[in-house]
DNA sequence: AGCACGCCGACT
DNA sequence: GTCGGCGTGCTC
């Protein structure tokens, strides 16, 4: 019999905590649930038991027991703890932080302070200040305070210390309180009370009613159209259609019943799968077959689909084989956005043995999709973000990653700094679930498998109904420039054709990779330029609230007149952002004409939805966007791209760069054209002979990614090595800078001296008061790998623990984008 | 990550 | 003199 539990915890601290069993529930426990321990000398928390022990192998350390068991079935399923432990291992974390990312908020508890009145409180207000009256009169009131309570009642900030005297005068104590956050749905039915089943008891009221009571009439009229075929009606609607008062008159009168019932939050739509078919092209057969009937069905599978060439239809076939099959499949997409069209598409296919999950559905939700696929054989199509592959999927048949190129698969700032295509692989490989990964331009890394067929590699390289890859031109603006030709943002050419195609009717897209207004400004005089005070990078303008911005924290300033330095009034504005572009682009055309599309305008849930319909149904002629505008759905009218700036498309010098360019534009040169009429795209670039742009002219994806795998081996980058950037933070630079060296030294004992590089510093140098310095470690592909990482975890413990070193933190980023 | 314990500045 | 700042160490 198990004695002890090991159990994960929330926290970013390595390993279980062992925790005894008490004796009643020994045989009730299992790996999977949920239970609450204590932890520390005030906190409880939810916890997940890992295993169970017969005994502790662990020291003289105080074991604690369990303190409650929370479910009767386990919520995690081995399978997903055994994808966490590798998940740590892999992105070096700790367990606890991949449960925090991988559970909904729903699942998780964390016990909070609440204040109750003291047992020896005797009513007796005497000794105690205004604010100390009003509390105690509403502990007495209320039965329970939490501290958000006190501070509303008292309206003050600092209630520490009130609180504290409270409990020295035994007015109130503190109770820590650990609250399950997800609560069922509930919600009122109405149905007819029994007696008046019988149809004649029916009639007489019915009679009575219309003559004595004509509104209760038509509220119950309004009962029986609703009810039509059904056991009961929402009071809710019921109360709409017959009226709150006379509902509310025939329930008191026995007539109608009000009974509370739990609801689901899911499936609100009551849309049914749709089994009409249709047809593929002959391309879209042959590479579904090809998909179908892989030799090595183990192997995760590449789609090449350029933008256009209909993967989605793919998709939806396997799915359905899939779900036939009785097995789940999973979607993955790059973050939301995409999501809601292509949810919309496939909801007319899968009804509701559809499932979306992603980071805006509420904590409540979340649950309820998790219970639903926890106990469930009816095969789903779960559609998410990355978050989405925590899900505990019984047994995946299909993982489908879509636009796996996309960055936002790499989870960036809290631990776990997980890759979903990646950890979707892995998954796959753990379930013997099958890998689908779609892109029009994939990753480097995925090209790089797919060739030394680690992958299965399909080509859909026809576009749907014969469209063509645009018409794409280069164009020099560094002469336009020069001899003030430019009209604002656009060249001469770019002008005429967004001209002549908004005269037709037809839109233009403008592609701009910054947002803000103006980039930086500068003093004329001096070259002063403004800095955030926590970041070290330069502020970016804001025109709509006139304000100075640091997109790096988000610290906000107000703009300065006169330059502070020397007190020159000639402050101009640097760059370009696509709030200044579509403020000249306003003054150029008209400012009713163009839309704007960056994460400042789509802030909203809808925004986002709002716009790219707007934009759809041809609203404005001109769209001016960031990379979000290539995330999007086709739009129809499209006939011109301008990609303002071609040869400034990587912020930063790092070595994904190149890639990273190459892919936005190819995305963003997609978005012209239909199959009808050839789109133009317009490059706008300083320096013509741009390599990079010119594969993007010649839609040459196969020989940019030639090139840039032989530079890539070269100089030592993944693919040809796994990278590990581990980055060390301090407020002090001269401390981040020890630290770093010291920490170099110490790689230095695991692996050679090429395969490490830095410390540096990034191009921003400080965030949020830290100043970083990183060290990027360059490791082989094999075996090893997972042995280096612990050693590498290992010696940044050992750096953390170092006297000279306090307040050091190191971060740790397997495969950084 | 929280939280407690512990040692130094500005205030009733 | 105290309150309360946050540096440091610990959590089964």
């Amino acid at each position: 019999m198990p004695q002890y539990a090991e159990i994960i915890l929330p926290l970013p601290l390595q390993g279980y905590f062992t925790y005894s069993i008490p004796h009643e529930w020994e045989a009730l426990i299992e790996p999977g649930m949920r239970v609450v321990v204590s932890f520390g000398s005030k906190k409880f928390y939810a916890g997940i038991v890992a295993r169970l022990v017969p005994e502790v192998t662990n020291n003289a350390m105080q074991i604690k027991e369990i303190i409650e068991i929370l479910d009767t079935e386990p919520v995690i399923t081995p399978m997903q703890l055994e994808f966490w432990q590798w998940m740590a291992a892999y992105y070096m974390c700790s367990v606890g932080e991949v449960m925090n990312a991988a559970i909904p908020s729903g699942l998780k508890m964390e016990s909070s302070t609440i204040y109750v009145i003291h047992p020896d409180f005797n009513d007796d207000f005497s000794n105690l200040s205004d604010d100390e009256y009003m509390i105690a009169e509403a502990a007495l009131r209320a039965e329970q305070l939490t501290p958000a309570d006190i501070q509303s009642i008292t309206g003050r900030q600092g209630i520490h210390k009130l609180i504290k005297s409270l409990i020295e005068k035994k007015v109130i104590y503190p109770v820590e309180e650990l609250e399950e956050r997800y609560t069922p749905k509930k919600q009122k039915f109405v149905s007819l009370s029994a007696e008046y089943e019988n149809g004649g008891v029916l009639n007489a009221l019915m009679v009575k009613l219309e003559s004595k009571s004509p509104v209760q009439y038509k509220a119950l009229m309004a009962y029986f159209n609703l009810a039509m075929g059904k056991r009961d009606v929402s009071l809710t609607v019921l109360n709409k259609e017959g009226g709150t008062a006379s509902v509310a008159a025939l329930v008191k009168k026995n007539i109608l019943l009000v009974e509370e019932r739990t609801v689901s939050r899911l499936d609100k739509t009551n849309a049914s799968a749709n089994t009409n078919s249709f047809d593929l092209s002959p391309a879209q057969q042959s590479v579904l077959e090809d998909i179908q009937n892989a030799a090595e069905p183990q192997k995760p599978t590449l789609l090449f689909g350029v933008t256009g060439s209909g993967k989605t239809e793919i998709y939806i076939r396997l799915i359905q084989e899939m779900l036939s099959q009785g097995k789940h499949v999973l979607y993955l997409l790059p973050e939301i956005g995409l999501t809601d069209f292509i949810v919309e598409r496939l909801r007319i296919f899968f009804g509701t043995s559809l499932l979306v999950y992603h980071s805006r559905f509420n904590a409540q939700e979340k649950v309820e999709i998790w219970k639903s696929l926890l106990g469930s054989n009816t095969p789903k199509l779960v559609v998410g973000a990355r978050s989405a592959i925590f899900l505990p999927f019984d047994n995946p048949g299909l993982i489908i990653v879509d636009e796996e190129h996309d960055s936002s698969y790499k989870q960036q700032d809290p631990a776990p700094r997980y890759h979903a295509r990646d950890s979707a692989v892995m998954l796959a490989h753990m379930t013997g679930a099958r890998v689908l990964l779609g892109s029009g331009t994939p990753s480097l890394e995925s090209w790089h498998n797919a060739i030394s067929e680690n992958y299965n590699l399909v080509e859909l390289a026809e576009r749907y109904g014969n469209a063509r890859f645009p018409d794409v031109s280069i164009v020099d603006i560094r002469k336009a420039s020069f001899t003030k030709k430019m009209l604002g943002p656009l060249s001469p050419e770019l002008y005429e054709a967004t001209k002549t195609a908004v005269s037709r009717k037809r839109q233009v897209i403008l592609f701009q990779n910054r947002r803000g207004y103006s980039t930086w400004i500068e003093c004329e005089q001096c070259g002063w330029t403004p800095i955030c005070r926590n970041c070290d990078v330069s502020m970016t303008y804001h025109k709509n609230i006139e304000l100075l911005k640091c997109h790096y924290c988000g610290f906000t300033d107000k703009t300065p007149q006169k330059c502070p330095s020397c007190g020159s009034s000639q402050v101009m504005m640097r760059g370009m952002g696509t709030q200044r572009i579509e403020d000249e682009l306003g003054i150029i055309f008209k400012d009713s004409m163009i839309a704007r599309m960056d994460m400042d305008t789509t802030r909203g849930k809808k925004a986002l939805t709002e716009l790219f319909k707007g934009f759809d149904d041809g609203r404005f002629p001109i769209l001016v966007g960031t990379q979000m505008i290539t995330k999007g759905l086709d739009f129809s009218r499209v006939d011109v791209v301008g990609i303002l700036n071609g040869d400034n498309m990587h912020t930063f010098p790092d070595f994904r760069a190149h890639e990273h360019a190459f892919q936005t534009m190819m995305q963003v040169a997609g978005r012209a054209g239909r199959r009808d009429n050839r789109g133009r795209v317009f490059i706008q670039v300083y320096d013509k002979n741009n390599p990079i742009v010119r594969f993007v002219a010649e839609e040459n994806y196969k020989g940019f990614m030639e090139a840039e795998l032989q530079s890539r081996m070269k100089y030592l980058y993944p693919p040809f090595v796994r990278l590990i950037r581990l980055s060390v933070l301090h407020k002090d630079k001269l401390v981040a800078m020890k630290a770093s060296e010291v920490l170099l030294t110490a790689l230095r004992s695991i692996v050679g001296e090429k395969q490490l590089l830095g410390p540096e510093f990034p191009p921003v140098p400080r965030v949020k008061n830290n100043y970083i310095r990183n060290i990027l470690v360059k490791l082989p592909r094999n075996k090893k790998l997972q042995d280096y990482k612990s050693r590498i975890s290992a010696e940044t413990t050992i750096l953390l623990a170092h006297p000279d070193f306090k307040g050091i933190r190191v971060i740790a980023d397997a495969d950084p984008v």
